[in-house]
DNA sequence: GTGAAAGCGCTAACAT
DNA sequence: ATGTTAGCGCTTTCAC
């Protein structure tokens, strides 16, 4: 490598190749039947002599392709969404591109701010796992012409492309075992439903289940305070159904891992005066007490269908062709945290 | 927000505004001084009406500036960087810039062709958590120009600016503890070494523990393989030391996880049969048996200063100037694996 | 206080 | 098979 070899211009290459950078041009962009083998061949070595890497810059202004794609995430810090992105950046390199990353922390506002400020750079296209809060301003952003794939979220009416998991299924799937497992009454601790999709989805599984299975109203409890209102609720729910047998079920790792502080601190045995399973399938869940029941979500999956289907929608020339659905199947992980007594 | 907003170009809002390009430009770039009150107010209602935003691409082509970092690292989905990356995005976002992030898997390979496709896109600087295998090629780098932050590894001589934590003192602290525990053979459990600074420099500090305060031969395990072997290093490093009370530290997350399920499987109790301590606390470590002594890294604070160091670089002139290593303190979290029996 | 014009490093339409 | 030329949307020098 050289010195300042990133100062050299497709005009180096050309004048030291004696052609136009009109040639360099057709090389850098594979076209090689307009030119000689000789010319490919001279054009080659130099290329290679100098370093020479074309500017993206100057290309992207040119061709309105960056080779850029921008990745909304409600918070990397979540395992679901690590591997995700983990998942899409390996597809990302396999189609030649580099992705910008805006971390919105389910604010709504820092949302629409990092979208504009991802065009800016021109992206090509979003992947956006959205707070739901600004479909106005998506369904905007598609009319322009911005391909985008709603991940982890279900917006209807269905204006864009969408991965998700079989979440209703699942969850539904989820009941059946804890039914079969012998528990009587079950608790859906979640943090605040607000818009999200999954939230939604989620507690509409378990409310169907508990009508169809456990002859049972809803319990939902909202744990977004701190460790003790969670003990709480867990006490709560504990209290108002003396004579059965208790599971709770939680909607993501976060609520999981609150409830299992809680369910620590209280003393509580798992299974046998508290059963436990649900949302999501993380490292360590096999190692708490008798391993935790949980749901595992192919998210580095999730994360490469994702730029597959971004890819196409950018290569596409008709972009306002049908919404797809694409649904990945979840598998639950059962433990002894719901172990039949 | 109108249909194409993102095709209006500064001649559009200079037309409208009956003035040149070059006082839009002006104003874009806060050189009030050269125009009107007038003038100012004009353009800035125009541009409102407009939702015109400038063209990054455009500007970074003239200006070389794209107002985007480079981040490099070892594996997203471990917590200590994807809260790193956290606190980069956020402190970015302070400063005005996006980041391109790129994952490398420990493969110093990738390292280089990352490093240099998102200099393609003319990032100004980068954030890399090295292989330490690419040091010349680093090092080539920096003398074009490019402002590298080291962050987690040190690279001997020093030749970058380098973020890190209190490494070998927080070590050496944990052994101390062990000790005071009345722990006497401590075994090392680590991933392989390889040039990783941070893992050679917490092999250093037990190295040295090992002499100075518990009078025994480093006992270091190896456990990149699978749960059969890490389970099988345990058991020789308990054979190997029967009499006596021992503990084992891990110098990471994945070496904790492997530990804890190998210690499940044997059936250990801990910490009678064997103390746990080691790198580093996640969130679920309390929750684990007796809760596990473990270290605490401030990775977020670790990425926004990452961020404040590289926007100096970026605005400094000169860029030769000596690099610094800048050091956070860890915290040990003492739990119920390392008690006193 | 304002504008004309050159140019950043490319691509592509149109020649030849 | 190859070159000429005109931009892409900005910034900046220089002139007035």
């Amino acid at each position: 490598l050289k010195e300042n070899s990133n100062k050299i211009t497709i005009n180096d290459v050309a004048k030291i190749a004696n052609v136009s950078k009109t040639t360099i041009s057709r090389y850098l962009n594979g076209k090689f039947e307009y030119m000689s083998t000789e010319s490919r061949d001279k054009i080659q070595q130099i290329i290679k002599e100098l370093n020479y890497r074309p500017n993206n810059l100057a290309r992207s202004l040119k061709s309105n392709k960056s080779k850029l794609i921008g990745i909304i995430v409600e918070d990397i810090t979540n395992p679901f969404y690590s591997i995700l992105i983990k998942g899409i950046g390996d597809s990302c390199k396999e189609y030649g591109y580099n992705f910008v990353m805006a971390n919105i922390d389910n604010d709504s506002v820092l949302e629409r701010e990092y979208i504009l400020s991802l065009l800016d750079h021109r992206v090509e296209g979003f992947i956006i796992q959205s707070t739901c809060e600004n479909n106005d301003f998506l369904i905007e952003m598609s009319h322009r012409g911005i391909p985008i794939i709603m991940v982890d979220r279900v917006i209807k009416p269905l204006l864009f492309d969408t991965l998700t998991t079989n979440d209703y299924q699942i969850t539904y799937n989820a009941m059946q075992h804890l039914l079969d497992s012998g528990f009587q009454k079950i608790g859906f601790f979640t943090q605040k439903i607000r818009n999200i999709s999954t939230r939604i989805i989620r507690s509409q599984a378990y409310t169907d289940a508990c009508k169809q299975m456990f002859n049972q109203e809803p319990q939902i409890y909202i744990i977004d305070g701190d460790l003790d209102s969670t003990a709480d609720s867990i006490k709560n729910f504990l209290e108002a159904n003396k004579k059965q047998r208790k599971a709770v079920f939680t909607t993501n790792g976060l609520a999981m891992l609150n409830v299992l502080k809680a369910v620590n601190v209280l003393g509580l045995r798992i299974p046998q005066d508290l059963g436990i399973c649900g949302y999501e399938e993380l490292s360590w869940t096999g190692l708490i007490g008798p391993g935790i029941t949980a749901i595992f979500q192919p998210s580095y999956e999730l994360g490469q269908k994702c730029v597959d289907r971004l890819m196409k929608r950018i290569n596409q020339r008709k972009r306002n062709t049908k919404p797809r659905v694409i649904e990945l199947p979840c598998q639950l992980i059962i433990r002894g945290s719901t172990r039949l007594l």
